[in-house]
RNA sequence: GGGCCCAUGGUCUAGUGGCUAGGACACAACCUUCACAGGGUUGGGGCAGGAGUUCAAUUCUUCUUGGGCCCACCA
């Protein structure tokens, strides 16, 4: 059989991936009585293309289902995608030049629904080009209706166990996106910013001086604080202070949450300002708090004539006011840090609104008991997920004042303001277009739609079951639940991994999986983060173009799990060499193969023994890693012994027994047969969930017709128990030889095949060993001639005395 | 301020309480008609620093230094 001189990815790969959809290979079988593998696949957000990080990590738990598949298990791999939310309305956008605020909420979430479908098929594209083994007909996305009854349930289901509750109470949020956000989508800005030092006046011909940063809320300020033991100003507690020119009068009171040695040691409060003025207001319940700022970021009527101004216009303005009163007594450059919207960057403001949340800062203790009885691979990302947990302060706020997402599923009494839940057989619904099934208890039939949507992460959290609802099966569905395992990124252990954790706690009593695998970032050639703002984002369609799915999957598993990765191009090169190099053996091996039936030989040649023992332990810790998720083990330990043990010398010293079986004889020929098939076979298994494409190429053009299933990615994981510790002893002694003689013709600069006059051994063999393998050895070295001499009882200095004449 | 991870040739990495610390890329020399020039062979070059545990430390402990991530602080 004659193979085409090379392998051309960019025709094989698409061809396969066309075969495997056609021929169903990843398909889950709802019927199959074999034991279920289930992965909570992440659901890429629509928002954006795929980007050399999702390659990684889809990659990484491709291989991770590819084996568990090869295993014969019964794998249950959706796919999602997430297209609920801000990141989509963001998207749709900037890409119909719309902004979604100036429109109806129907209207705009009708567009948002079109552009969706549009461009769904070319993104989920992306992912089954790399190879993700996913079964693309068990799909959801997050904005269907399938996922809204369920998120909408959810909620109720919640709102029942009074784990849901409305209030008015500051929250943050995003001026830019003028919604509320929750905590963990809040990140870190440092900054430098100015101090003010402001002169006011206290009754009885006194004064103070506070500082401030935010001189943009004086029209909020209710009182000024010091702290209880600060001498300097024991003598002004309890007078009233007047704030230069919006002269509001306010108390000065003691509380120890002022810090001395910070400003001048005198603050004054203007909530929200920040969290602290939350704890402020919670401490001072006499004190009125005015709420000047809208959403928006913007002040309202209550802030006089800074009305309509947002927090930097009003700085400015304000503190030009006090200049001109002179009140500024002083200003100082100093560092800040401040909390930013992770989405869109800007600065967030603290506002006092009416949200929905879910309450559950009472259960962290349990929260963390679940994350320990989850498995977590690597161990140590278990740290972050409870670092987070402790770090807690905020219930979380699920509710969001935009347009394309969940509706919360809730009315409000026209008449008496009571809050009609939807019931379960109505949803998914939308307040503000369906009414609630019964009348209020109040007798009146009018109702006013809740505007606000759900947080993208209060659905998202829900991807187990909405996954394992696609199937109706009651028997099913709960085989389905916990999940085998949840694959993702570091980034979100603190978003998506945390709350489906506790939404799994609140509907199911139970751990959302029993296994999470965090797989970590690929980052820039220099180990920088990839962000399209610093303009080093790499593209994996660029390099799947220029290399191919393969080698970038090879890449991806060079890492260990969990583990960030910089990018380096020539990484790729590495996995075009192997795919070349195993495209060559195989071309070299189906050579030799096509006459041969399968047969196992009644002796197997020491050779082929010591090949066979090799191969059994590769096999075995390939294995044993695969289930610890150490796939980048396996790689390793695949691409060494393929390329040395079997290319290297297995293939050269195997050579003259498949070439020449009339001077060697057909036994010796059959037996280095039966050593290349089922070794070759064998790195072709252990490399499929790697280099799934290149893999299936092989096994289709040989082995498909021995081995009779349909393709490599759901044959049977290989299981060679020939360990063979005597073959291996001998079958080492020879490769010893071979790699002397090698490096002598080397360093004479000689040809490998140059003959060898006389080749002088002296090893601990015995001559019964030896004259196994002597012929493999003259054939491989082109010795002419070979002395040996067993060394046995001796005790020589080196294990092995080699000489070569030439 | 708290937590976590990491430090191995020029670059990216594997790994171990004890063999000559493994590989890839880059570099150098050599080798081609019989699987492979999109190749092969051979070679040069490395465990951040200090202290400790040990018969033995690159590996374990601790400190220092340096890098990365998460969280808190935010007048």
């Amino acid at each position: 059989m004659e193979l085409p001189k090379n392998y051309d990815a960019k025709v094989s790969e698409p061809k396969w991936l066309e075969f495997w959809e056609k021929e169903k290979v990843y398909a889950f079988n709802p019927e199959s009585k074999a034991e279920i593998y289930s992965i909570d696949t992440p659901p890429p957000t629509v928002s954006g293309k795929m980007h050399l990080g999702h390659s990684f990590s889809y990659a990484q738990q491709d291989f991770v289902a590819r084996f568990q598949r090869m295993l014969g298990k019964n794998v249950f791999y959706p796919f999602g995608v997430d297209d609920n939310g801000l990141a989509t309305e963001r998207m749709i956008e900037k890409m119909k030049n719309v902004k979604g605020q100036f429109m109806q909420r129907q209207e705009f979430v009708k567009l948002c629904y079109t552009t969706v479908e549009e461009i769904r098929n070319d993104f989920v594209y992306d992912w089954k080009r790399i190879g993700t083994s996913a079964d693309f007909n068990i799909f959801y996305s997050t904005i269907n209706n399938h996922s809204q009854k369920i998120s909408q349930r959810s909620f109720l289901e919640l709102y029942k166990m009074g784990r849901i509750y409305r209030k008015f109470a500051p929250s943050m949020a995003c001026p830019n996106c003028a919604t509320a956000i929750a905590q963990v989508e809040l990140k870190d800005l440092e900054r430098m910013s100015t101090l003010y030092y402001i002169k006011a006046q206290v009754d009885g011909n006194e004064s103070t001086v506070f500082a401030t940063t935010r001189p943009e809320l004086m029209m909020a300020c209710i009182a000024i604080s010091v702290h209880p033991d600060d001498k300097r100003f024991n003598h002004l507690i309890g007078k009233t202070a007047t704030i230069p020119v919006s002269n509001e009068k306010v108390p000065i009171i003691a509380d120890d949450m002022t810090k001395m040695d910070f400003g001048t040691g005198a603050v004054y409060w203007c909530p929200y300002g920040d969290m602290n003025d939350i704890e402020f207001v919670a401490k001072h319940p006499d004190l009125k708090v005015k709420h000047i700022m809208n959403r928006d970021g913007r002040l309202n009527e209550k802030a006089g004539k800074y009305k309509g101004m947002n927090s930097e216009e009003a700085r400015k303005a304000v503190v030009n006011d006090w200049e001109k009163a002179e009140a500024v007594v002083k200003e100082e450059q100093i560092g800040q840090v401040v909390n930013t919207h992770e989405r869109c960057g800007t600065v967030i403001e603290f506002v006092a609104m009416d949200q929905w949340f879910i309450k559950y800062l009472d259960l962290k203790d349990d929260f963390i008991k679940y994350g320990r009885k989850i498995k977590w691979y690597p161990e140590h990302m278990r740290a972050r997920y409870e670092n987070w947990i402790h770090g807690l302060k905020w219930d979380w706020n699920i509710s969001r004042q935009r347009h394309f997402g969940i509706p919360i599923p809730v009315w409000y009494c026209k008449k008496c303001n009571a809050i009609i839940v939807a019931e379960e057989k109505q949803l998914p619904v939308d307040p503000l277009v369906d009414k609630p099934l019964k009348k209020c208890k109040c007798g009146s039939n009018e109702f006013i739609g809740e505007k606000d949507v759900l947080d993208t992460w209060a659905t998202s959290s829900l991807t187990p079951d909405i996954a394992i609802e696609l199937f109706k099966n009651k028997t099913l569905q709960e085989k389905l639940h916990p999940m085998g395992l949840r694959p993702q990124a570091h980034d979100i252990i603190t978003f998506w991994l945390f709350n489906t954790v506790v939404k799994s706690y609140f509907h199911h009593k139970n751990i959302p999986w029993k296994n999470v695998m965090i797989s970590g970032w690929a980052l820039d050639p220099k180990g920088k983060k990839m962000s399209k703002s610093k303009g080093n984002v790499i593209d994996p369609r660029e390099m799947i173009g220029k290399y191919s799915a393969d080698s970038l999957r090879f890449w991806a598993a060079g890492s260990r799990l969990g583990d960030d990765l910089p990018f380096q191009e020539k990484d790729l090169v590495t996995g075009n060499k192997f795919t070349t190099k195993i495209w060559n053996a195989s071309k070299f091996a189906f050579m030799h193969l096509s006459d041969y039936k399968g047969e196992r030989p009644s002796k197997i040649n020491m050779m082929d023994r010591w090949i066979l023992s090799k191969l059994s332990k590769v096999m075995k810790e390939s294995t044993e890693n695969f289930m610890n998720y150490e796939y980048s083990h396996t790689k390793l330990a695949t691409e060494t012994f393929f390329w040395h043990t079997f290319c290297d010398n297995y293939l050269e010293i195997i050579k003259d027994r498949l070439y020449n079986a009339d001077k060697r004889g057909s036994d010796a020929r059959v037996s280095a047969q039966f050593g290349l098939y089922n070794t070759l076979l064998t790195i072709i298994k252990l490399m499929a969930p790697i280099m799934p494409f290149i893999t299936e190429e092989l096994y289709q053009l040989y082995f498909r017709n021995h081995e009779n299933v349909k393709s490599v990615h759901i044959s049977k994981w290989p299981e060679v128990n020939m360990e063979d510790e005597h073959a291996e002893r001998i079958g080492d002694f020879v490769v010893k030889v071979v790699e002397f003689v090698r490096k002598q013709k080397s360093e004479k600069q000689l040809s490998l095949k140059a003959p060898v006059k006389k080749l002088t051994i002296k090893a601990k063999i015995e001559e019964i060993d030896f004259d196994e393998v002597e012929s493999d050895i003259k054939a491989a070295t082109s010795a002419e001639q070979i002395i040996f001499e067993p060394t046995r009882g001796k005790h020589p200095e080196k294990d092995i005395e080699i000489e070569a004449e030439f």
